[in-house]
DNA sequence: GTGAAAGCGCTAACAG
DNA sequence: CTGTTAGCGCTTTCAC
C-alpha cells in the first residue's frame, strides 16, 4: 500500500498503473505479467499469485490502445449499417438486430461498435475500416452500391452480412429466404380463396424487398394468377399509408393486400378502416417481419416472421468464428414461417 | 504507381501503408506528414501538396491505436446505459436518445461506442473505462446505485449525464425538469376544469418517474385538490391497460387521467374506450414524452414533450466540449411544453 | 517551418 | 517456464 502510493505520486495522477510497474512489484518480467494478464498458460503457479496480487494492488488495466498497437487486434466488432441514422432509429427492426448482436457477442468480450455510415459517407467508413478499429465487421442493410470501391475487401477482416450479401463477395452472411417469405404471403391468401391480391413492395434497391417480391409473383404465377395492383414504398408507416391511399384511390379491385413490410401493412390498415373496408373479410391483409406491435390485440395482424434477432445472433457468433480462425458455415440461409393471425 | 507496387511488394498484403511511407514517397520527415494529415497549420504550401499526393497515392490511412497511444486519446466516446440489452431495445426513448447522440457527435468524427452494461457487469465496465476506450462517457438511465465505486469518478475523463445525475458527483448533466412536467400536466388539467384526478405512475426507482408524480401531486395541493387515485406501472403500454383495468374497477371516481408515459396512456386510453368512456368529455386524458404515435389523427393524444433527442444532443455536445476542455455550462435542465390535442 | 529522437504501453519471437 | 529484445505506428518535444 505504501508501495501503491509511491508509484501514484511518481507517475501523476488520474494515469493508470503499467505493465512495467505491476512487473516492478510483483518481482517478475514485463513478459511474464503479459501472459498472466492474458491467460497465457506457461507460467508457475507462485508467480501467477503475485502477479495477480500486484494487479490488485496497483488496480492494474491494460491500456487497450498499446494491446492493440502491439498485437494488431483491436478487440472490438464494428456493426455497419449503411443507412441515414433516421432510418437505423426509426424502424423496429434495427433494434432488434442490434439487440441479437449484442446477445451474440455475449461472453466474448469484444466491445460492439456503432458505425452509421450515411449514404455517401464512405470515405469516413474507409477511414474507420482500415484504421484497425475492428477485427471484424458485420453490415447489415446493405443497398446496392453502397460500401462501393471494395471498402469491404480492402478491410482485410473477415466481414459477416445480415441479409443478403452482394454479389460475388466472398464474405459470411446469415439471410432469411426473402423469395420464400413471399411465397408463403402470397400462397396463404391463395388459400383463403383471395384472388385480387395487391402488393406494396418496399424498396428496389434492397435485396429483401426485390426477393419479396419475386417469390410473391412467382407463387401467384403458379396458381395463374397476377397482381391485382403492385407499387412501392420505403418499408415506413407513412409510405404504407400513402400507397394504400393510391391503391385506393386507383379503383383497381382487390380483396388481399400483402405489404413487404408491417409497418407499411400497419399504415394500410389504417386506411383501409378510414375507407370503411372490413378486414378480413373485404380486404386480407398480411404483413412482413412480424413485429411487436403485429401480436397486439387491436391490431392482430398475420405476418411472415422475420427473425431479425436471430440472424444478428448467429451472424455474430459466426464473426466470432471467423476471427478465431475457426470454420463455419459461411452462408446460412433461415426459412421463414407464418403467424397467422386476424386480418386474414 | 510503380512506386506503390514496390511498397506493396515489401511489406506483405493486407497492411496499409505507414506514416515513414508516406514520408519517404513525399521526401519529407515523419513529423511533417503526421501535421499535415492532422491538419496542423505550420507547414508550407509545397509540402503539404506532396504529401498529400502522396497520402493518396498510396492510400494511407491512419492507425488508430498507434495514434492512441501516442497521444492518450481514443477518438471516440461511449453511451454507457446500464440496463439490461432487452430494455434497451424495447423503450423508444433509447432509440430517441441514441439518435441524438449520434446528430450530437455529429461531424466531428468520434466514434460512438455502445456499452450495455447490464446490472452486475461492474467489473467489466470499469475495465472498460479504464482501458482508455473513449475519451468521453455519456451516461443514460442511471439508476440509484449503479455504476458503484466510483468507476465514474476514477475514470479520468468527462463525464455527462443524461437525466438526473446522481447526488454529489461532479459531472455535468442535461435533463427535463420532470418536476414542472408533472405540474404542467395537473394545471393543465384543472385549467380544464378538472377535480377528480387519477394518476398512473411510473416506476419508483426512477428519478424521472418519481418527479413527475411529485410535480403532479404539489400542483394539485395548491390547488386545495388530492389524486382521485394512484398506480404504478413500468411506462409499457401493457402495464398502462392494466392500471387503467384496476382504476376502472376500483369504483373511484374521476374525471381525468394523468399517465406518467405516453405509452401508458396509450394502454389507458384503449381501456376507457372499451368501457364506453368518451375522452375528453367523460375522461380528459394526458400523457408524458409525446412519442410520434400521440400525434397520429386516429390518437391526438396531449402530452407533455420530453425533448429526448434534443436532451442527448446537447449532451453530447457538452461532452465534446468538456473533453476538448472548452468550458459549458456543467448542468442543464430543459422546461418541458405541452403538446394540446384532443384527448383534453 | 522542419527534422531527429524519444517514447506511448504492450505483445511476440527468441534464447536460455 | 521465463526474461530479453525488438518493435507495433504515431505524436510530440526539442533543437536547428
Amino acid at each position: 500500500m505504501g508501495r501503491t502510493d509511491e508509484l501514484e505520486a511518481s507517475r501523476g495522477t488520474g494515469r493508470g498503473a503499467t505493465l512495467e510497474d505491476v512487473a516492478r512489484v510483483a518481482g517478475v518480467s514485463r513478459a511474464t505479467v503479459s501472459r498472466v494478464v492474458r491467460g497465457d498458460v506457461q507460467v508457475r503457479r507462485d508467480k501467477v499469485v503475485k502477479v495477480e496480487s500486484a494487479v490488485q494492488e496497483l488496480g492494474y488495466v491494460p491500456n487497450n490502445a498499446a494491446r492493440s498497437l502491439a498485437s494488431r487486434q483491436s478487440g472490438a466488432v464494428a456493426l455497419i449499417v449503411p443507412e441515414h441514422e433516421t432510418r437505423v432509429f426509426t424502424d423496429p427492426f434495427f433494434s432488434t438486430a442490434i439487440s441479437g448482436v449484442s446477445a451474440g457477442l455475449g461472453a466474448g468480450d469484444k466491445q460492439l461498435l456503432l458505425v452509421l455510415s450515411s449514404p455517401g459517407g464512405d470515405a469516413r467508413t474507409r477511414r474507420f475500416v482500415h484504421g484497425g478499429h475492428a477485427d471484424g465487421l458485420l453490415v447489415m442493410s446493405h443497398h446496392e452500391g453502397d460500401l462501393s470501391d471494395g471498402i469491404l475487401e480492402e478491410a482485410g477482416v473477415p466481414v459477416v452480412f445480415i441479409g443478403r450479401p452482394p454479389e460475388g463477395l466472398g464474405a459470411g452472411s446469415v439471410d432469411l429466404d426473402n423469395v420464400e417469405g413471399g411465397r408463403l404471403a402470397a400462397r396463404h391468401l391463395i388459400e383463403r380463396s383471395r384472388r385480387r391480391i395487391a402488393m406494396i413492395c418496399g424498396p428496389q434497391d434492397m435485396p429483401a424487398a426485390v426477393d419479396r417480391r419475386t417469390g410473391f409473383e412467382k407463387e401467384l404465377a403458379d396458381a395463374g394468377l397476377e397482381p391485382a395492383w403492385l407499387s412501392f414504398g420505403d418499408f415506413t408507416l407513412a409510405s404504407g399509408e400513402r400507397e394504400a391511399t393510391a391503391l385506393l384511390a386507383s379503383g383497381a379491385r382487390f380483396d388481399a393486400l400483402f405489404a413487404s413490410s408491417d409497418l407499411m401493412a400497419l399504415g394500410a390498415l389504417k386506411k383501409l378502416e378510414v375507407q370503411g373496408l372490413r378486414v378480413p373479410e373485404d380486404v386480407a391483409v398480411i404483413g412482413f417481419d412480424d413485429i411487436a406491435s403485429a401480436a397486439d390485440e387491436a391490431i392482430s395482424l398475420t405476418s411472415v416472421i422475420n427473425p431479425g434477432r436471430q440472424m444478428a445472433e448467429r451472424a455474430s457468433q459466426m464473426l466470432l468464428d471467423l476471427i478465431a480462425g475457426r470454420e463455419t458455415d459461411q452462408q446460412i440461409v433461415l426459412r421463414p414461417e407464418l403467424a397467422v393471425r386476424s386480418t386474414t
